[in-house]
DNA sequence: AATCATTATGTTACCGGTAACATATTTAAA
DNA sequence: TTTAAATATGTTACCGGTAACATAATGATT
C-alpha cells in the first residue's frame, strides 16, 4: 500500500542504494539517473519513512523540549517566548521539536537519562530548571547532548544559555535606589532557580552598597506565579515599618502583588513601588505599566536550539556557557 | 554499548520475544520469568528503543500539532492554552506530542500529507485552520486522522472541537443592545477562519432581529492580532457616524483597538464601549477590565486530543463534531 | 488416560531505511 | 598508454524491535 524506497527503486531500475543517496545527497549519483529518480518521487509522491531511517542511522532528528507541569497552564508566556525562539532557529528546520512534559519531582532519578536512552531524541532542552535536580546529573553523567535555558551552572558537564540575571538585579535596585526609595523589599521567586539566586544575590550587594537598610523579614520566597505572589504580599505589607517599594523577581510575582497592593486601597507607585523581570507582554498592558528588566526570552530560545545543534554536529565540543544582556525598561510602576 | 533487548534476554536466558512479551504486557508469561526479567531491566536501566518498536510495531506513539506560523511569536495565548488542554489530557500521557510549525502559504498542496506519510506520526491537531486551505482536502482524502480545534465543516472527512461561537456572538451583541447601545461596529479577525465567519453571521443577524443600522463600512477586516487591529481602528473612530460600541472578534483585536482608542484621547466606555472575544489572561489585566465572550480554549485542546486518540484507537469511528459553550464575562469595557 | 484448552516460550521473517564494503566505469595524471 | 583517482552503482548485513506462526508444557474436562 504504502510506498518504500524499494518501490522507487525498482520503477527507476536501479538499486535502492541509489535512490537513497539521491534523497540524502551523500555519495555520487549521476545526474541524469538522480534527475530520474526525482521525478519518479515527485510523480509518486513518495516521502521516505522516517522511522526507518532513524532506526538506520541512529539519528532521530527530533530535540525534546522539557517543560515542567504546573497546577496552572504549562505554557505559560515565559515558556511560550522561548520556545517560540527555539522553533525561530532557521537551522533548525530540519529538526523536528518534542514537547515533554515532566513532573518536577515525579520519576526516578534516572528520569532524564531514560528518555535520552529511548533513542528518540538527538539532544535536550530544559526550560526552568532548578539547581537541586538530582535527575540532571544523572543525564550529564552519560553525555547526552542537553542545554539548559535560564539556568546557571559552571560545570563542564553543562552547557547552557543565561541572561545577566545578577546584572540586571542590579539596574532594577539602582532605579529604584536613584529614585529615592529606600526599604525595598525583595519577592524572591523560587530560591532553587539560579535566576532567584542571582537576582537575591544582586539585591543584597546593592542594598549594602548603598548603605541601605536590610531585614529578614524583607525577603519573601514565592514561586514564579502570580497567584502565589498575591497571597504572600499581604503580610510584607502589614509588617511594621511598611516598605515604599517591592523588588519583584518576576512580571508574574509583580502583577500578583500589584493585584494585592490594588485591592488594599494603596496606589502604584504613590504609595508603593514595583519593579518586576522579564518584561512579558503583560507588563506593557497593565495599569500602571509595569517597570521591569527585560530579558530576551526569545533570543534564549534561539541561542538554545543554535547551542544544542552546534553539540549534536560536533561543531562545538567543550561546555558552551552563553550569557544574554538584561535591559531596564522603564514604564510608570516605579 | 547501548542496552538492547537481546541484552536482556541473554542475561535473563530467555528469547527476546519473551522480553518483549513482559515490555508490553501482551501474550503469556510466567509469573517468576516475568519477574525476573523485570529485576533485569530495572538492574541494568534498560531502555526499550522507540524508533525500533515504531517500525516495526508501525506505531510512532506521536501526536503531531500544527501550528501556523506568525510574524510575532508563533505561540501566543491563544495557541498556549489549547496546546496545554492537549497535553494535559491524562489518556494521551502514552503518546509524545511533537509540535509542527507551518507556513499558512508554503509547500505544496501535499504538505500535510507528506507529514503524514513520513510514518513519524499516529495523528494529527490543527489549531486555527482556515477554510481555504487546499492542503487540508488532500489530507482528508487520505484517512489519516486528525482533528481540527476551533475550526467548523460539517464534512464526513473532517473531524473537530469547535466553541459555539455563533451563541456566543450573539451574547456579546444582546450585552451592548442591552446596555443601550445602538451604533455597533465589528472587527471582523480574518474571516477565513470560520470562527470569525460565524461571529460575522451573528453579527448581522442580531443587528436585524433588534432593527439596529447596519453599515457596510462597520464590518473591518482584521488579522487576529492587536497590532493590525490597532492599524485599522483608526478609520472606523474617523468616518461620519462615530459608532458607540465595537465588537472585536478577539480579545487581542479589542485590546489593540484599545490602544487606539486611547491614544484619541477617547475613553471606554464612556466615548465608545468595547467587548472581546477568547478571554485570555491579558483581557482581565488590561485598563478597565475587558468584557468578554469566554471560550473554553483548555478544553478545546483537551477534547482535540481525546477525539484523536479515540480515532486512532478506533473506539469512535464517524467524524466527530463536537461543539463547547462559549459564556458571557462581564467586566468594565461596555 | 485421553482430549482439548490454556499458558508459556521459541523461531523466523520482516518493518524500510542506511552503513560499509565491493565493483565497474569514467576521468585525470603521469 | 598506463596507472591512479574519482565517480557511479550494487550487494550484504544490520539497526532493535514486533507480528505471526509453531511448539512445548501445563491444567481442565470428560
Amino acid at each position: 500500500m504504502k510506498l518504500t524506497i524499494q518501490d522507487i527503486a525498482k520503477k527507476a531500475e536501479v538499486s535502492k542504494m541509489t535512490v537513497s543517496r539521491v534523497l540524502s545527497g551523500k555519495g555520487h549519483v549521476k545526474k541524469e539517473t538522480a534527475e530520474r529518480i526525482q521525478n519518479i518521487i515527485r510523480e509518486l509522491n513518495y516521502e521516505p519513512n522516517f522511522i526507518a531511517r532513524s532506526l538506520s542511522s541512529k539519528q532521530s532528528m527530533i530535540l525534546g523540549v522539557i517543560i515542567f507541569k504546573t497546577p496552572t497552564s504549562i505554557i505559560d508566556e515565559y515558556v511560550a517566548q522561548v520556545f517560540s525562539g527555539i522553533v525561530d532557529n532557521s537551522e533548525i528546520q530540519q529538526y523536528r521539536i518534542m514537547v515533554l512534559p515532566v513532573d518536577r519531582d515525579g520519576g526516578d532519578e534516572n528520569e532524564y537519562l531514560k528518555i535520552a536512552r529511548t533513542n528518540m531524541l538527538d539532544g535536550l532542552i530544559f526550560i526552568r530548571s532548578r539547581i537541586n535536580d538530582p535527575k540532571l546529573d544523572a543525564l550529564a553523567k552519560s553525555g547526552f547532548p542537553f542545554v539548559l535555558v535560564n539556568f546557571k551552572k559552571f560545570s563542564p558537564h553543562y552547557n547552557f544559555v543565561d541572561t545577566e540575571n545578577y546584572k540586571g538585579a542590579v539596574l532594577a535596585m539602582e532605579h529604584l535606589i536613584n529614585r529615592g526609595y529606600k526599604k525595598i523589599v525583595f519577592l524572591s521567586g523560587n530560591l532553587f532557580e539560579t535566576n532567584a539566586r542571582d537576582r537575591f544575590k544582586a539585591y543584597q550587594d546593592t542594598l549594602k552598597k548603598y548603605d541601605l537598610e536590610y531585614n529578614e523579614g524583607w525577603v519573601v520566597p514565592t514561586e514564579f506565579d502570580e497567584d502565589d505572589a498575591y497571597l504572600k504580599t499581604e503580610q510584607l505589607l502589614k509588617c511594621d515599618h511598611r516598605p515604599t517599594a517591592i523588588f519583584a523577581a518576576s512580571d508574574y510575582i509583580a502583577i500578583g502583588a500589584m493585584r494585592r497592593i490594588r485591592e488594599m486601597g494603596l496606589t502604584i507607585p504613590n504609595d508603593i513601588a514595583i519593579i518586576g523581570f522579564d518584561d512579558i507582554e503583560l507588563a506593557s498592558h497593565i495599569q500602571p505599566k509595569l517597570t521591569t528588566v527585560r530579558q530576551p526570552l526569545h533570543e534564549l530560545g534561539q541561542n538554545a536550539g543554535q547551542i544544542l545543534l552546534d553539540i549534536i554536529t560536533g561543531k562545538r565540543k567543550g561546555p558552551v556557557h552563553k550569557m544574554l544582556k538584561t535591559t531596564l525598561i522603564e514604564r510608570e510602576s516605579c
